[in-house]
DNA sequence: TAGGCCATCTGGTCCT
DNA sequence: AGGACCAGATGGCCTA
């Protein structure tokens, strides 16, 4: 009944909504708008039938009016954090290196965390590596530090990802069975601009891998994997190699 | 049909 | 006092 609407606006965290990436504009719109009316009618009646949650203790009371006024509120309220949470969960999921499309099933919320924390663990550790990798290459640590020095955003983890994602794609895998593709190393394209945010096709993953894999995490196999990007799914775990609170990966449910 | 995921309501707690 | 945050409860939708 009431959740209906709600389902409506909210089931996709509110995809259809969001045609503005301002909360202001989101929570102006006439949809939501909408659908708060409605969902306040509905709440009313969820209240007096003592519907979910069933704590209701003052229905008979005499500031009833106010009482549900104030809770209508403070509902909205919620409401409206929950949906701020939401749409911070879809600017996560945006920058997520995972395929995105109407027919690739959103990643839930749990895994969408578990994913951008293992996705923030393999940048930190590839970024470590790449440091290693341009001390080497240049003689000495010095170089490394004034170079970091004079552009601190260069150092973005991203030629590093895919510097040491190769390796970790091709173990991973073949692990399990998929067959990596070709990582596109596109010198001329490989930097990407200094501000910008870690993008599949810039970690050298121009197109999703062939095959969809099972995991464990209760991923249904319409979700697509991406070789050597992190992975909510325990078989993509990456391994972490320098920092000991890797070893917590995979956060338990 | 069971289980997962989600939105919503609600009351409590903490903060400003 | 009002608002933000949180967690528990509940019911709906979807998928295996």
């Amino acid at each position: 009944m009431d959740s209906d609407a709600g389902s409506t606006c909210s089931r996709s965290s509110s995809p259809d909504l969001v045609v503005d990436d301002s909360p202001v504009n989101f929570f102006s719109n006439k949809m939501f708008q909408t659908y708060c009316e409605e969902n306040s009618e509905a709440g009313k009646g969820r209240s007096e039938h003592c519907g979910p949650g069933g704590k209701n203790k003052n229905r008979s009371d005499p500031n009833k009016e106010e009482g549900q006024d104030l809770r209508l509120k403070v509902n909205s309220r919620e409401r409206k954090r929950m949906h701020d949470l939401n749409q911070a969960m879809d600017g996560l999921r945006e920058v997520m290196p995972y395929a995105h499309g109407p027919s690739v099933r959103k990643l839930s919320k749990i895994s969408t965390l578990l994913l951008a924390r293992n996705y923030i663990l393999m940048l930190s550790s590839s970024l470590e590596e790449m440091k290693k990798l341009v001390g080497d290459v240049y003689g000495g640590s010095a170089a490394v530090q004034s170079r970091t020095a004079a552009h601190p955003t260069i150092t973005s983890a991203a030629p590093t990802a895919h510097l040491s994602l190769h390796p970790l794609a091709q173990s991973l895998h073949s692990l399990v069975g998929g067959t990596p593709p070709t990582l596109h190393h596109t010198p001329s394209t490989a930097t990407p601009a200094p501000h910008s945010p870690p993008s599949a096709s810039f970690l050298g993953f121009h197109a999703p891998v062939q095959g969809l894999l099972k995991d464990p995490l209760h991923l249904t196999g319409s979700y697509r994997h991406f070789p050597g990007m992190p992975c909510p799914c325990s078989l993509c775990q990456p391994l972490p190699t320098t920092t000991s609170t890797l070893h917590s990966l995979s956060m338990n449910k």
